[in-house]
DNA sequence: CTCAGTGCAAAGGATTTGCATGCCG
DNA sequence: CGGCATGCAAATCCTTTGCACTGAG
């Protein structure tokens, strides 16, 4: 948890930026939390921090590889430590209440999907950077 | 193609809706894509289509099966044919100019992900629909 | 002192909705 | 005729931006 806040500082300081109290709780809101989080639920709990402010930090966090977007299904931008900062997963999306719970595959799996991705990736002239495996379903509380 | 047409149709009325001149022409836009489509690129393949009556009928073509709202990095909403109507596929996004393209992978791979997914869903309590794998990169056109 | 960071309020912009009209069944 | 479909314009709502103020270095 310290380590990751002290890369963050690292990160920020990089593109002359300072590690202020705000994006701090931000950080720690994300370190905390089990998924992806919405904005108002960050700015929930980073109280006292203005929705302009969240906004902002957020942009600066993304811009300087500290966290992640996340895209989802509905209207609402979620955020996620970036990978580097965490461990390689994936989601877990509900089409009705729109929750995103992280899970991991296993390696072997895992590792046959980077090794076809990286193929297709080149075939179709991208540069692979990344990957985004979602499962899109209802999650239990949505069942009726 | 003519097919599409026909179950469009098919699944409209289901629901009690009718496959107007408005709606058949999203789809034949769908139809000639090669990938999903942003709602102007639709306004503009659809001429005479207002904006809200586009909106409307995404909606309606959704909530019926015979379209499918796909996630982005942008803000901009796209819409493809339903997975039935066309082939299972996965999407190449590029993350400068948010192009997206289809791909498919070798079937045993997409097979084994099947197994270990659903094994995913339902430990996690999810109904477990559909899964969306993205590979998110920088396309041909914007690397500098 | 300087310049990044913050808060407040107003502006943006994709999407949605209210309402009157047109049109298929 | 009844109800879905359409167009126009106004309203929504998440997000962004302008501006003045505060604070760290």
């Amino acid at each position: 948890m310290a380590d990751v806040h002290a890369t963050a500082g690292e990160r920020l300081r990089l593109d002359k930026q300072r590690y202020t109290e705000g994006r701090r709780a931000i950080v720690a809101a994300l370190v905390a939390a089990d998924g992806p989080q919405r904005v108002d639920e960050l700015l929930e709990a980073c109280a006292g921090l203005a929705q302009s402010s969240a906004y902002r930090n957020l942009a600066v966090l993304e811009r300087t590889g500290v966290i992640r977007r996340v895209v989802a299904l509905d209207d609402f931008a979620r955020y996620e430590l970036a990978e580097d900062l965490t461990e390689h997963h994936h989601h877990l999306v509900c089409e009705v209440c729109g929750r995103i719970e992280d899970f991991t595959i296993p390696a072997p799996l895992e590792a046959d999907l980077e090794d076809c991705l990286d193929s297709v990736a080149s075939r179709f002239g991208f540069d692979g950077l990344s990957h985004q495996l979602d499962l899109v379903g209802v999650c239990d509380r949505c069942r009726n």
